[in-house]
DNA sequence: CTCGATGCAAAGGTTTTGCACCAGG
DNA sequence: CCTGGTGCAAAACCTTTGCATCGAG
């Protein structure tokens, strides 16, 4: 309601598909407001947005966390260790393969993304 | 070659199938040494033995970073958000699911584990 | 006016780094 | 002896929290 975090959740509306850390937040809050944010600002809108469920919070590799909104089609995430780049997998690529999951371990899996670190098309070696 | 670092060694090797922190290391460590070992060289230790690849270092969740050896099975992990229990998912139970992705995205998953956040088979509901 | 969001600053936890010292080979 | 591992301490990094103030409704 008030003017850092209708910032925070216009950066985050304009972003749809990219990760972006707190601090890629802040930078980008700061151009869109023309002054700067607290970080603990947005770490507070961002806890929020969190609890009610309008963005995902997660962890890729060993870095900061990154965010990103939620959006009606679930996806998980392919990470390339090499370049950085971060290719979303659709849904129906994980249904069979996490349905053999429940079917074997009982386990549901979360709607928490997940990060699947490897090398993308561009940088595997191409033996 | 010192002793803390066969110390280290010594405990990645009798736990097998575990995560560590690199506290839970230290701990460890200092049991088996009868002394303590600072976390810089515990931190060190593992970087080297990363970077050796003997050992993998990965993040779950938002917590600090754990540690397991690699061994000849490769697996990754299904860890449950309620309950923090971890289980291993079979190789062979991501082999048909990894080879789909290799062949619609040319995404080659990487020796690191990954971590799949979900509920467990106690923890899910029943329903 | 009242409640909650903000900024600032300081603290917390994890990991890294600098540096002098010590020990292994 | 000489290289490199070690401990200690301090710093870096990300994130959280306390507190007083400011702004929105």
């Amino acid at each position: 309601m008030t003017a850092p975090r209708r910032a925070v959740c216009q950066v985050l509306a304009t972003s749809h598909t990219e990760h972006l850390t707190a601090a890629d937040l802040g930078e980008r809050v700061e151009k869109v407001l023309g002054r700067s944010v607290d970080p603990a600002t947005i770490y507070r809108t961002i806890d929020v947005l969190e609890r009610e469920g309008h963005v995902h919070h997660v962890h890729f590799g060993h870095g900061p966390g990154v965010v990103h909104m939620v959006d009606d089609r679930a996806h998980h995430h392919l990470v390339c260790e090499q370049c950085g780049h971060t290719e979303d997998i659709p849904m129906d690529a994980l249904e069979p393969f996490l349905a053999g999951l429940e079917d074997r371990f009982g386990f549901k899996a979360g709607s928490t993304h997940f990060a699947l670190m490897g090398k993308c098309g561009s940088c595997s070696p191409p033996a």
